[in-house]
DNA sequence: TATTGTTATACTCTATAACTATA
DNA sequence: TATAGTTATAGAGTATAACAATA
């Protein structure tokens, strides 16, 4: 098949997208699911979300279930958990006495990094194996990727 | 920057390796992460995993606990949910009095069918959103990931 | 004696409902 | 009266230990 400029500025066919969805979504979905079962965890994945979450500053409770779309008690649960690690801290909200602000420690920082250095050497040894031109090819998709991964 | 034909032919520096493995990981677990909750399931993850490794073929508890990694009490437990909702039988082995067989029954792979034509849904119309040189760049690294989610 | 599968039991994460404190 | 957070309680998934059947 021969591919001309003109073929270039044009969508694909909806078969060809729906295909292509397809692939990207599986690959996506099991390099996630080899990532998740190669690097062992000192915090479970639903506390590193948080944790993660935690990053951007701090936030409550509710804020942290909502996003997290699980329920107030279980975020409640969560908190606890890794307060008691000493991952974050609880304190009360400057505005408001009902509500109370959950905040990244130092030490919860730290995990994030170590975590994420696990997760980023499996991957890196595998995209290390790639031909360079497979690099190339990657390193011109990976924006579209981190789109697709957007809001 | 000039990329010349030499280029091309060089693997990246380690430091730009290890960037793109840490943006391809993370793209393709918030992508993981979306489809997951973007999709309502009628079985649960951990089921759903089983009932993809049977569609290769029938296997015994004790293969599914290794591949799937969980003990056997775990897969016996998941077994007997998708047996009691009419997605796999078991029955004996042929040669070993001991082991027995799990299979994918009709409905199981209809199921199957199902969920991920949901799962495709989102991301067809996310990659449909894309430029025509975007789809394009993925559908050039489409193989890579594939080749990253193998073994 | 070793292995497969199951049952017994306990722990964790999840949810809904009820309770307390504050707006 | 409404909302934020917690506590009470129950349901589902996971694990280890113990047991029955078979190799």
């Amino acid at each position: 098949m021969t591919v001309t400029q003109q073929d270039e500025e044009r969508s694909l066919t909806p078969r060809r997208v729906g295909a292509l969805a397809e692939d990207v979504r599986l690959a996506c979905m099991r390099i996630s699911r080899r990532v998740r079962f190669e690097s062992t965890y000192a915090v479970a994945p639903h506390q590193f979300s948080v944790l993660a979450r935690l990053e951007e500053g701090p936030r409550t409770p509710r804020e942290l279930a909502d996003v997290e779309k699980v329920s107030p008690p279980s975020m409640t649960r969560t908190v606890t958990h890794l307060e008691t690690d000493g991952l974050v801290t609880r304190s009360d909200h400057p505005d408001d006495g009902r509500q109370v602000l959950v905040t990244l420690t130092v030490a919860g920082r730290e995990m994030l990094h170590t975590i994420r250095r696990q997760r980023d050497a499996w991957m890196a040894s595998r995209v290390a194996g790639l031909s360079p031109q497979e690099q190339r090819d990657l390193e011109r998709a990976v924006a579209v990727l981190q789109k697709l991964a957007a809001a």
